[in-house]
DNA sequence: CCCCCCCC
């Protein structure tokens, strides 16, 4: 028979009375994954089930509990034909009851009180409808078999309920996951034992109710360990789940809502050295930031933590995994690592195999996007950084349209012959007008002679950055800006003042700045070359420029 | 018994 047991919250529990025909036991607990059987009225009093899989757990008064976590039902109420036998109580002694009631027998040879796999939903599902609380539930019954997924480092503490030291890991098997952490001595013991994708036995640890506000992971508990809690490490876990991750492609991350938790692979293309910033708290943190690229060919921002950050070597630019990383809308989009992240460099996995392979191949060639926009200086648009090399090895402007780069870049020379031109006066017309050396200039376009004309800039510049150099084109605005002064003034100079002029040259020369280029492949009969034109020219920020400093001097080193 | 998820 079976009856449905009153619950505060959640779906319904249901309490089942079995026999072997010799016997009976009513402590069967139907785990809720299994209630579709009874809603589906497959699994209705008097029916026939075959147990496939049950954990046993004992409460702190001694009786037992078996979960049933698998079950096929062989035959209906009708084919059975109502109570089979005379069945007696079942008198439920602990050891007895487990070899009747829990199938898997112990693995060979390992520590006491190991009574059987149990996989780790049977804690939560066993005490809550029993009406005990997990602190009475015994912790001494019970064996998991799990993977570490995730473990932190020995982390100290201090508040006013007094302080000490902590590390915690979460563990994964079949059946879900969960938390487990040590503290002070326990810390000091289980800390150099655990070790991260290891498979473990662990036993004697209590349960609490986990605050969900601190967890992503999907349990409503943890587990702490204590002085008799036991870790033996499992050689043969194979069968235990590995980490699982479901990679988003970076280009992907687009479309995807900020504070997202997702898990990323690429190839770490450049790392930030490790610096310390003072958090708003006034707490100080080490940070660093990867910039990630996988075969989408769009970069991301990844920035690690603490102990994560001072640790990380980008050196060979290995492949970087994070699992769980967080989505967040700066500069567009980058991810940040949470505690609750695994940071994995070079996993064994096909995806990182795939990824090296790729980027080897070509992928480090590739004129990349970066989703991460970490320009200080400059407005809206996003900056997509390189040297001027770059430009040249990425084959930047060969493809359809135009690509548009940015650089810091200081001046060595601008070629001050033919930098002024006397342009047409009409208000948008930027035409050259012809002298006719009686007082008119005339306009082609405009198709007129004017009294008069304006002056305009078009400036021919050499840029150089640590590794090359690159003639540019300034326009009008990109050449006052870089100059100094306006055209109008310039061409007073050049008329009036040839000292003045030379000057304002003479000035701007090894002047450094940020310019934003645009790239593109110009051909002429069968002459190709690459034409760089500035859009904008901008001040260079300190921090940007050691921002790019650092980034060129890594280029280097590597 | 922790519980920090940060910075530009």
């Amino acid at each position: 028979s079976m009856r449905t047991i009153p619950t505060a919250s959640g779906p319904p529990r249901f309490r089942l009375m079995m026999s072997d025909g010799q016997h009976y036991l009513s402590s069967f607990l139907l785990a809720t994954q299994l209630n579709d059987l009874v809603e589906e009225n497959l699994l209705v009093p008097n029916c026939m089930c075959m147990l496939k899989k049950t954990v046993t757990n004992t409460l702190s008064d001694g009786r037992h509990v078996v979960v049933v976590m698998g079950m096929e039902i062989l035959q209906s109420a009708e084919e059975t034909g109502g109570k089979i036998g005379n069945p007696t109580p079942y008198n439920t002694d602990g050891t007895t009851l487990l070899k009747s009631a829990s199938a898997p027998s112990p693995p060979r040879g390992r520590g006491r009180g190991f009574v059987g796999k149990s996989p780790m939903k049977a804690s939560s599902t066993t005490f809550s409808p029993m009406k005990a609380s997990p602190s009475k539930f015994s912790p001494m019954k019970w064996t998991i078999r799990a993977r570490v997924t995730n473990k932190s480092n020995i982390r100290t503490w201090s508040n006013s309920k007094g302080e000490g030291k902590l590390f915690s890991f979460d563990i994964v098997d079949e059946s879900g996951e969960i938390k487990i952490t040590a503290f002070n001595k326990e810390a000091d013991k289980f800390f150099p034992l655990v070790e991260q994708g290891q498979v473990y036995y662990i036993s004697k640890a209590t349960l609490k109710v986990a605050n969900k506000q601190y967890t992503t992971l999907k349990n409503d508990y943890e587990m702490t360990l204590h002085a008799h809690s036991s870790i033996v490490p499992c050689d043969d876990g194979q069968d235990i789940p590995t980490v699982h991750c479901d990679f988003v492609p970076i280009a992907e991350l687009e479309n995807r809502d900020k504070d997202t938790i997702i898990d990323v692979i690429g190839v770490c293309k450049s790392a930030e050295d490790v610096s310390r910033i003072t958090t708003k708290s006034s707490r100080e943190v080490s940070k660093r930031a990867l910039n990630l690229i996988d075969t989408t060919g769009k970069v991301v921002t990844v920035t690690l933590w603490g102990e994560e950050a001072e640790k990380f070597d980008g050196s060979g630019q290995p492949v970087v995994a994070v699992k769980g990383a967080r989505l967040s809308d700066f500069g567009g989009r980058s991810l940040s690592a949470l505690f609750s992240s695994t940071v994995m460099v070079n996993p064994d996995i096909p995806e990182a195999f795939r990824l090296r392979a790729w980027y080897d191949r070509t992928g480090y060639a590739l004129h990349s996007q970066s989703l991460t926009d970490t320009r200080s200086a400059g407005s809206g648009a996003r900056m997509n950084w390189k040297t001027l090399s770059d430009v040249k090895t990425e084959h930047m402007g060969h493809g359809e349209k135009a690509d548009y780069f940015s650089c810091v870049a200081t001046v060595v020379y601008i070629r001050k012959e033919n930098c002024l031109y006397q342009a047409c006066p009409s208000a948008d017309c930027n035409k050259k007008v012809i002298d006719q050396q009686n007082g008119l200039y005339r306009c082609e376009k405009c198709n007129r002679e004017f009294p008069s004309f304006k002056y305009r800039l078009l400036l021919s510049a050499n840029l150089a950055d640590f590794g090359d150099n690159q003639w540019v084109t300034c326009f009008q605005e990109t050449a006052e800006a870089l100059l100094g002064h306006s055209a109008e003034t310039l061409g007073q100079y050049r008329e009036t003042d040839e000292t003045a002029f030379d000057e304002v040259f003479q000035k701007a020369n090894f002047t450094t700045h940020i310019f934003k280029n645009r790239v593109k492949l110009e051909t002429y009969n069968d002459e190709s070359r690459v034409k760089v034109t500035v859009m904008e020219v901008q001040p260079v920020d300190h921090r940007e420029y050691s921002r790019r400093l650092l980034s060129n001097i890594r280029k280097l080193a590597s």
